[in-house]
DNA sequence: CAAACAGTTGAACAATCATTCAACCGAAAG
DNA sequence: CTTTCGGTTGAATGATTGTTCAACTGTTTG
């Protein structure tokens, strides 16, 4: 995907408002920023890993316990564990044969109330 | 997906910590508040639909407007426009020939920036 | 040391999803 | 009425992604 083309290729307006649109081409935020903002989110847009965070809202668990828990394969958690893991949103501590995690900070759990809210109409 | 099987039926566990599954299980939101909480961050897990609402955060603007600023087509911001509509996160107001979007509410707004300082390590 | 187990990993598969393309609708202009 | 243009829509396509499966690592136990 092209964002903010400079030479505007894929419209096909005749007569574009180029005022606004330059308008607020220049308060948009950096390429980057929106691609990171999307990732973002995308780690929350899926219900294994929505769970998973929920499961880890209190005491630490292993990944075995989160397998139980879900009904799922201890592959398929750990997968996802990967992924919370690779973005912060999850620590890991280990215990003998066990990997305990942990919500990373509490950061994530405000960040799930406001949509909660949302979502409450 | 089967979230919270009784019977867990995947767990490869020998010796799963019952206690702390069961206890964890207790406090687990309903299933369907999970998949609504992840089909709501799935919205604002793409970069285009993340494009359309900062374009959208100012004064309202037509489709091809942002089909020029994104340097897209009418045809595919139309579709993520249309999922941002059924998600209530954008309104429109019909003008002739144009069909202008606007930000549904602020709330919207505050959940970005709360993921924008999360981005910020 | 060998067996067993918790967890990880990579490839394969299936499902989901964003974009393209073409056809279509409705309003405005000729 | 016909044409033009902004916008929508459905099917097709290509890319992304979650789960499964099998193999593997490291730790514990016999």
């Amino acid at each position: 995907m092209h964002l903010f083309e400079k030479n505007a290729p894929a419209c096909e307006c005749d007569e574009p408002h180029s005022d606004v649109i330059e308008k607020r081409r220049s308060v948009m935020p950096e390429e980057n920023v929106l691609y990171d903002l999307a990732d973002f989110f995308k780690i929350f847009g899926d219900s294994t890993r929505m769970s998973i965070l929920f499961a880890l809202d209190g005491e630490p668990m292993c990944v075995c316990d989160v397998a139980a828990l879900l009904g799922m394969t201890k592959s398929a958690v750990s997968h996802q564990l990967k992924i919370l893991r690779q973005s912060d949103l999850v620590t890991y501590r280990k215990s003998g044969k066990n990997v305990y995690y942990t919500l990373a900070d509490d950061h994530v759990k405000s960040i799930i109330e406001m949509a909660l809210e949302h979502i409450k109409e």
